[in-house]
RNA sequence: GGCGCGUUAUCCAAGAGGCUAGGAGCCGGUCUGCAAAACCGUUAACGUCGGUUCGAAUCCGACACGCGCCUCCA
């Protein structure tokens, strides 16, 4: 197998090859906490995590930092907001974030540091920047001079001029030019704050990341994620940052994920069109979210709504109806030995075994193909179908077909490991996804069930046209009813 | 204004010079008292105009439309 992966420094998918052979290090930003995540930070999350995920498949030995900000303008203004303290704040968020990201599935990061936990490596890095003259103090601040780094603006592929040019770029009177950017600001009163040689006062934006990066990677390292509007300024800066101080390449693979978008506009605080991932979760289930989600490439939008979601949840039901199915027969079954000692496996069961063999080679493939996850779902996909055919024309199950019904089964454990999906019993999970729509609907469980007695009754006295009355009322309530010999049993439309 | 991305059937969405993507849906069929689920079958696509090529959704150019970054943002 051979990864590629897309570099946003290069523009281009190139084959990924770690600094050191068999490990990874990969550092992704997390969030600032100050406020409830959003369905974009989700989003940032389970690519990431499927992307850690693949590399540890992969054979990786990977160390995966994702950080916590937690001192930031936003956590101050939001605690005078509230009359509290910055750290009230932060806690608060973090414990929210942590909620949230365990919910949706994610894997723990390796290490989960704190801006404010690594005050001395920030410090570290602002002295070795302002010995090498990248930075200048004025007046208790400290600023990187964006002009005595030639690669400035690499990443993003601009130059200082055109960003001049059209930019609302404020000039501080503090900064030399409009664009150098602050590394330590000195506190106001009331400010938290903490001792430096500049004087008391805490970090800009962006040295945090290229503190804690370095502290649990190394000056270089392989892969450094965080979503698209991250590029400018955010990785551009940190870029300035790690190799202004310590002279060598910073980062070897920028990886960037596409926004969520609402109505096809980007999903963002300012625009106020965002939903916080608490709310979602409670109309649709982690894994329906995940598989919306990964039913797209990272890199692209993807837009968000209740159809969306919903067209994401059918296939969810489609892949764990059929995996619920395989439970049933591999639950059930005992393998008797006398059966068939020479069975000619039928067409569909050519057809079974030819997917089972296909099935982790394509799967590997496409996630090797800059993590492509829409196309491995759909190889995923492709095997429910070759399943479900095999099921449906499978009367008696000899050991041949059960070792085959429990191959595809765990080839679903084994892709769901790395999609972080199929975690839940499909038995469990098909019963929460019907109880949630049960609470969406006007009829209660107990009334469904009785009119279902009722309706048994008629039709077992040949009253069809009350069994037909009984089951359009339910229907007309959103009810589906399944006849089957041994008993009638219902979902919601 | 600068830079970049996108436009695939009813909808969502992969693919990227000749090889069935996939999902949701529509319409037939099997099953059923009639249905549903499941399965089978069928349908349909590459924004517009040029160019390169034996052959273009795919490569090149122009245009149109949409979006993003350039300000805090995942």
């Amino acid at each position: 197998m051979t990864l590629r992966v897309y570099n946003t420094l290069t523009g281009e998918k190139e084959i990924f090859v770690p600094l050191l052979p068999g490990k990874v290090g990969m550092y992704v930003c997390g969030v600032t906490v100050y406020d409830y995540c959003h369905i974009g930070h989700a989003r940032a999350g389970v690519v990431f995590d499927i992307i850690f995920r693949y590399l540890k498949f992969a054979g990786y030995d990977v160390t995966y930092v994702r950080n916590y900000t937690d001192i930031d303008d936003k956590i101050i203004n939001r605690a005078n907001q509230e009359g509290t303290d910055y750290r009230t704040i932060a806690d608060r968020y973090i414990q929210a974030f942590d909620e949230d990201m365990n919910r949706l599935g994610l894997a723990k990061p390796t290490v989960e540091p704190k801006a404010t936990d690594h005050i001395a490596g920030i410090i570290g890095i602002i002295e070795a920047l302002i010995a090498k003259g990248h930075a200048y103090v004025s007046d208790g601040d400290v600023y990187y001079a964006v002009e005595t780094f030639p690669h400035y603006l690499k990443l993003s592929g601009r130059n200082l001029e055109e960003m001049q040019a059209g930019a609302r770029v404020e000039v501080g009177d503090k900064k030399r030019h409009p664009m150098d950017f602050a590394l330590w600001k000195g506190s106001k009163p009331g400010e938290p704050w903490w001792q430096s040689p500049w004087g008391n006062g805490r970090p800009g934006w962006h040295i945090e990341c290229s503190a804690m990066s370095m502290e649990f990677l190394g000056k270089t390292f392989d892969i450094h994620g965080g979503g698209k509007d991250l590029v400018f300024p955010h990785h551009e800066n940190e870029i300035a940052q790690s190799e202004g101080a310590n002279g060598c390449k910073f980062v070897r693979y920028w990886l960037h994920n596409g926004f969520v978008n609402i109505n096809a506009e980007k999903m963002s605080k300012s625009l106020g069109n965002f939903f916080t991932i608490r709310e979602v979760l409670k109309k649709y289930d982690s894994e329906t979210l995940r598989l919306f989600i990964l039913s797209a490439h990272y890199r692209s939008p993807i837009d968000f709504s209740d159809q969306n979601l919903e067209e994401a949840q059918s296939g969810l039901e489609r892949i764990y109806s059929c995996l619920s199915a395989l439970d049933d027969i591999l639950n059930g079954q005992s393998l008797s030995a006398e059966i068939a000692v020479i069975e000619n496996p039928s067409q569909v069961g050519l057809e079974l075994q030819e997917k089972i063999d296909q099935c982790l080679p394509r799967f590997v493939e496409a996630m090797d193909d800059d993590f492509n996850s829409a196309l491995a779902l759909g190889v995923l996909f492709e095997m429910v179908r070759a399943a479900n055919r095999f099921l449906a024309e499978t009367k008696e199950y000899t050991s041949l077909s059960l070792s085959m019904i429990a191959h595809v089964r765990h080839l679903f454990v084994e892709t769901g490991s790395i999609l972080g999906l199929f975690a839940v019993l499909p038995s469990v999970w098909l019963e929460k996804i019907k109880s949630a729509k049960a609470d969406r609907v006007d009829i209660s469980p107990e009334e469904i069930e009785r009119l279902i007695v009722e309706r048994t009754e008629s039709r077992v006295a040949k009253n069809f046209k009350r069994g037909d009355e009984i089951r359009d009322l339910l229907l007309a309530k959103g009810i589906l009813l399944f006849d089957s010999p041994q008993a009638t049993t219902w979902k919601v439309k």
